[in-house]
DNA sequence: AATGCGGGGCA
DNA sequence: TGCCCAGCATT
């Protein structure tokens, strides 16, 4: 029999993924870690649930936002059956200032699918894992290997960087080609035992040494593999990103009282915010187009209210909006609330509630700074 | 392949 | 200011 192509070709330079041998390449990410791995909430256990909230809450926020948030939520509830039971304003009111709100909405969902379908056991094979909501392939992945120290790959923003680098990919990283070769990359890296440990290098590395700008090089554990470093091209991989046009927009909010109590509504599962509550709000076409406003209250809630004070103006950005909000002031004059059915089957959308308790609600960010100064 | 979804960290 | 962040789901 002749011998194959393929054996002939199977010397291990040939087949290292990495510029090196690939074993050099998995003893140099070990090393680095064992010394400069970050001490974080979640990494003092390997419980599922817990390895799980921290990936949900850590997509695409970071590490610096999420530590205080995790240990809040993982008090309050320690375990996945304690998630599923409550309620989910509870869920929102902790999760209130996060950002990205179909994330706690499908936490919550995905505890109570946990202890309904798998008995409160965490669900241990990476398929389904990935089939719980909110959990795609970089978050199975993660908590496979991390939790259970499973062979999977993974790939999010830091090891995109770091992989782009070492591979010397000079193409858009978006693509599903470039997507495709990552992750594949991601695949062919993996060491056969600690493959959670690995994971969190890589990601420990992208985050502090490889960054976005000025990389570490100097520091690199991985340079001596790095294509890109070799290359001198380390500020040019990864292409930049396609920059966002950002679309100014006016808005106004209002701060409806009758006696010690304010208007709010809560927004609908398709919205911006779904579950979380808010003052009423309104889109203007300039700061000087306020007469309209009291009209549209009534039209959309039913109550009529004349026009106060200006309190503030907040400037923030949601997604590719530059929203200027203007808050004012309005006095209740007459009217009852329209009925309306509210996201969950609740009755209604708007309500009337005590100024002195909107602690308890959750409310998007500008709306809690509001509340605080009402 | 493109879009919606938040808010804050940081140079 | 602008860029970026331990992505996912939908279209």
């Amino acid at each position: 029999m002749p011998r194959t192509k393929s054996k002939s070709r199977s010397k291990p330079e040939d087949s290292s993924p990495v510029s090196g041998s690939l074993a050099a390449f998995q003893s140099h990410v070990f090393a680095w870690f064992a010394t400069h791995k970050r001490d974080l909430p979640w990494r003092e256990s390997q419980d599922p649930y817990r390895v799980w909230i921290s990936e949900i809450m850590l997509q695409q926020t970071q590490v610096a936002t999420v530590k205080e948030y995790f240990r809040r939520f993982t008090a309050e509830f320690p375990h996945v059956s304690d998630l599923a039971a409550a309620e989910e304003q509870q869920v929102l009111r902790l999760w209130e200032g996060l950002g990205y709100y179909r994330r706690a909405r499908q936490l919550h969902a995905a505890a109570k699918e946990i202890v309904e379908r798998y008995d409160g056991q965490f669900p241990q094979t990476v398929d389904q894992i990935q089939s719980l909501p909110g959990i795609g392939r970089y978050t199975a992945g993660a908590i496979a290997s991390i939790a259970y120290g499973q062979k999977a790959p993974i790939l999010e923003a830091n090891t995109q960087r770091l992989f782009a680098r070492l591979i010397g990919w000079d193409h858009v990283l978006s693509t599903s080609a470039s997507q495709k070769r990552l992750w594949q990359f991601a695949e062919d890296l993996l060491p056969d035992h600690d493959v959670g440990i690995f994971n969190q290098a890589l990601m420990e590395i992208g985050s502090l040494v490889c960054t976005p700008k000025s990389p570490n090089c100097s520091q690199c554990p991985l340079a001596v593999h790095c294509q890109a470093y070799q290359q001198g091209r380390q500020d040019e991989i990864p292409q930049p990103k396609k920059k966002i046009e950002f679309i100014p927009v006016t808005e106004i909010a209002l701060v409806v009282r009758r006696k010690n109590e304010v208007l709010l509504r809560q927004c609908g599962q398709e919205e911006r915010w779904a579950g979380l509550w808010d003052f009423p709000r309104f889109t203007v076409a300039n700061e000087e187009e306020l007469s309209g406003v009291a009209g549209q209250l009534q039209e959309a809630s039913g109550i009529e209210a004349s026009l106060g004070s200006h309190v503030t103006t907040i400037k923030h950005g949601v997604t590719k909006y530059r929203i200027t909000l203007l808050c004012h002031e309005m006095t209740y004059q007459k009217g009852r609330l329209r009925p309306e059915a509210g996201p969950d089957g609740q009755p209604r959308v708007w309500q009337w509630r005590d100024a002195s308790h909107l602690t308890d609600l959750p409310l998007s960010t500008t709306g809690r700074k509001l509340a605080k100064l009402v």
